[in-house]
DNA sequence: CGCATCTTTGACGGTACTCAATACCGGTGG
DNA sequence: CCACCGGTATTGAGTACCGTCAAAGATGCG
């Protein structure tokens, strides 16, 4: 950890995406002096679930992934978190402990800002605790959506409504290739299937010409 | 719909459930002047998914299920929604148009609440907002561990747990038996199987000792 | 009593899960 | 430069599980 004196959140366009946005210069003076920014490496983990945490982390740069252990040992991934969001809110606002293990896919760049600057400004910025209850409404129906696809979908629709939404969220790099890599292993966590199983599936949604490969690279056709 | 005289909000032991616990004698007035309470029969639908909702719905009694059709045009149950609970709190926060429908169980009494008032006293009143926010996030972590549910575990683990959640929620009958009749068919739209599978599993959770069965009536061991 | 709905059962095909073995790839140290 | 290593990807084979269609039995309501 290292305090950023170079990056101001009064500057910080990452803010705009997310409800730190609604904050006022002389609040966003406030956390910018508490907060701490924090390099993570990729595989790493920010915080680990049933952990209490002290406050939430705002992502600058880099894709977390949010996941949750099983009894029988494999991780559901719940949740790809991207540049302007926030980790951890949901748990700061309830004051419980993590539901979900938050693990780096790539090398990210996240302010850590105290529990007690969030909860000063849901008690007094009204605007601010409105965009909170927007942002956390969003979440909810996107989880919603996301039980719908995995009760109701094939293995191979859900690996391809994973890629869409990998492509409309993350991106394609220059090649036209997804811009983020996730292991055949994520994926499987992701769809709730086996890693076999999505190996199998890449397989024929190749020949049936919906995707191409080049490597570890998956591009939607 | 018909008015209801007989029933004011301000002496209604139900709001002590949900966000509206947080407003004082005049706001509850206000809306108890303006709600209509609803009966909805057995099987009735309360909203549609993509209607637009003018308010939201306080489940007085009854019991509803929220679901969302697939494409493949099964309905996949995302939540069931007991006493006390708002119906279409999401919808009427984001202004956005319903994601769920929201059908009877059994015979229910609902109180509707125009949108406006709840509006105003999102904007007025720090409290109810903050309240609202924490059944929200509260919403998302339930969500979050159905799809760990339905993404990790067999058809067998699911319906017990299933079993298991009604028998805390809803409790049991006179003779020990689940609270709430559910069919077959919304047992599997629940776990996310087919009906005829949740049928078999049923049938082999008998064998095996960890249920009992009575008709459609069913008592966890 | 009769219709509608829900439940149960059978049979079959296809999908997904598991274990095990092999191939690939990037980085490290000799 | 090459051999080695750990992690990841791929493939095979066998099995268990799940989805579907069809038909028959049970239940409840008018």
């Amino acid at each position: 950890m290292e305090n950023s004196s170079e990056t101001r959140c009064e500057n910080c366009i990452i803010r705009k995406l997310n409800a730190l946005n609604a904050l006022n210069k002389n609040e966003l003076k406030r956390i910018s002096d508490s907060k701490v920014t924090k390099r993570v490496k990729k595989g790493e983990s920010i915080f680990e679930e049933g952990e209490k945490l002290n406050g939430v982390f705002c992502v600058r740069s880099g894709v977390s992934k949010l996941s949750k252990l099983s009894e029988n040992g494999k991780d559901q991934i719940v949740k790809l978190v991207k540049k302007g969001e926030l980790l951890g809110q949901r748990s700061v606002i309830t004051e419980q402990s993590a539901n979900l293990k938050a693990v780096a896919l790539n090398d990210m760049e996240v302010c850590f800002i105290a529990k007690q600057e969030i909860s000063t400004n849901i008690e007094g910025n009204i605007k601010f605790t409105k965009e909170l209850l927007l942002r956390i409404a969003d979440d909810l129906k996107t989880s919603e959506d996301a039980l719908v696809l995995l009760g109701q979908k094939t293995v191979s629709e859900r690996l391809l409504e994973l890629f869409r939404y990998v492509k409309d969220n993350f991106g394609l790099d220059a090649d036209g290739y997804l811009a983020i890599l996730l292991t055949r292993e994520d994926m499987a966590n992701i769809i709730g299937t086996a890693k076999e199983v999505t190996i199998r599936t890449i397989s024929s949604l190749k020949k049936e010409g919906s995707i191409e490969t080049d490597g570890k690279r998956i591009k939607l056709l």
